[in-house]
DNA sequence: CATGAATGAGGCTTCATTCAT
DNA sequence: CATGAATGAAGCCTCATTCAT
């Protein structure tokens, strides 16, 4: 139950990262995730419970700390505008840091069934409490408009950039995805409609 | 290969939504949709090549018809803006109006393999011209602000949409969807900063 | 039971010929069969107990006429070595004549389960009384060894004939098969050793 | 892909042809034969890359090792009659003391689709190599006649032998086969006249 | 006589997980 | 702790045959 994390651990995590990113999903067998970690099939099972639990494990563990560290680096001198930017900066250029974790991420990741997919969003939430607190920060500071309902607020910033990488990886990474960081940026606070 | 639609084969893509929305896309057998359909295993064959073309056709049927539905609400007399509205409005109503066919379309047939989602995401496209059509034509008229990237514009629209549509259905529709329509139709013209 | 043979019926025994020849014995299904006849699936029942009644009655009726034929062939004023050789090229002929046949009973039938062989074999019985016959007919006037077990030299003739052209098919029937009747004859008259 | 012999292989082999025999080639699913085999139905699988692996690997160890023995016996101290003699009778003699062995490769493999067919003819080479050889000695020292075509005199040879298992099978293995061998080796040394 | 849409049984193979060493 | 050989459940698809028209 509670999880040894030996070195082997990390090294299976990042095994499946990498087995997944090059051969998909459903072509991520166990068998090739123990290979590539360079250890036996049956030691998966002394750090996992189950194949389920790698891939639930692999995203704590990579989005865990991808929040944290956005999170180190919106300090309390920034403006609200200023650690928006940041937040959809950091975003974009860890995903393109890491092109194996961004297909993982937001392809490969999004076929497993869907109990997988609600211990994902679980997950998920430490992103969107972020963004949160931001919303509500910069709506008691006047930034943000005073009438924004949180959670349509979070599911435009959220699709948005969201969807915005997918079409990113979908084009196979051709192009760079950081320097969209100000556009979708000012997209998002500005809206569509001529002003 | 062109097998084609005698009254069963609507039948049968009917039955493959309920049975999905039901069982979940992993635990929709072929066996299943039959049942559900009323007829026997081999028929599917008659209708479809394969199972993955059942899955195809589905998405085709239900969003061709969808999209078209959608182009005949927007007449030429509508100001951009209506249209802007509508266009959201009748995206999140058609769903409301079938929760199947939501949790088909937003969470289940996600999981399909790498081969079944380029395909439907080339049924996508038909969505995606729509609102490329009405980005340029705002754009023309003033409506939209005139330097907009269609491209990331139309990732911000439909990223929000599919956002909020994909909680709706995780929150097990719960609320009242078509009730969203004007408040996200606001805020992604208005953006998120106070003006 | 009692099978009616109108025109349908060699229609659909020549249509087999022609799709197992092409497609093999594995790909000959009866609906393929029924539209290289021009007839409807269900027809084929009407003349037919089920398919392996097609392929015995394929066999019989092309086996039969073939050794009909050739007893036509051997008149009684013919000595015997003359009438072995045509038997052997009369054989020989037929097959390199109807390269669509020579196919089917030399590769494709020859997959059919045991049962089918069965009664193959029992129509090729037809053939082997003639060997028999002519046999006989040698010792009696000197012209075979007169201590020859017939059994024996019957399994001779017909097995080597039969690799002579299984291994003309083989070779996709490159070859001029009919020129071979006289030396197979003299090797099976002379036998391989030096006199 | 390069599985290899554990004890399980010959296991299994072994039982692939003692359930082909007693059940007939399309009777013998993989299930039945890992249950004759002793062991599960994936073990197969870890030793053979699919249904047909085990086939042509059946064949491939049991003729192999056929021919092998075969060579064994033919000491260069024989002369060519003695030799084909001992050809013959060990041809004969392995088949009679193995009569699973007899029905999988006379009447049971044969039923095996074109690819499968292929590869068997690919085996059966080395026999007929054999052959060759022996066909090749005795012409040079006058034994064989020295205008023989070896092609033909190879296939009668095989054609006749062959011929002759395959009846003896077809009988049920009632009568002994090994005595055959000498009537059979004069018969196709001699030939069919009379001298 | 003729049609052809509908039927439904049956088998090869994969791969997550276990457990004896 | 670590191994990896063995397990065995589970599903897509084909095609000979039927029968209502």
């Amino acid at each position: 139950m509670g999880k040894k994390k030996g070195p082997k651990y990390n090294q299976i995590i990042d095994a499946a990262v990498k087995v997944i990113a090059n051969h998909g999903y459903h072509q991520a067998q166990v068998s090739k995730i123990a290979k590539e970690a360079g250890v036996a099939d049956g030691t998966i099972y002394l750090y996992f419970e189950n194949k389920e639990d790698i891939l639930t494990s692999l995203f704590e563990e990579k989005l865990g700390s991808f929040v944290e560290y956005i999170r180190t680096q919106l300090t309390s001198d920034l403006s609200t505008e200023k650690k928006f930017l940041i937040l959809i900066r950091k975003h974009l250029e860890q995903l393109q840091d890491d092109h194996h974790l961004a297909v993982v991420t937001q392809l490969e990741l999004r076929q497993s069934n869907t109990d997988l997919r609600l211990k994902i969003n679980e997950i998920l939430k430490g992103y969107l409490v972020l963004v949160d607190e931001l919303l509500t920060e910069g709506k008691e500071n006047g930034f943000f408009q005073a009438d924004l309902d949180n959670r349509l607020a979070r599911q435009m910033i959220f699709g948005t950039v969201d969807e915005v990488v997918t079409n990113w990886v979908m084009k196979e990474c051709k192009y760079d995805l950081v320097s969209l960081a100000e556009p979708v940026h000012n997209m998002l606070l500005g809206g569509l409609r001529s002003s």
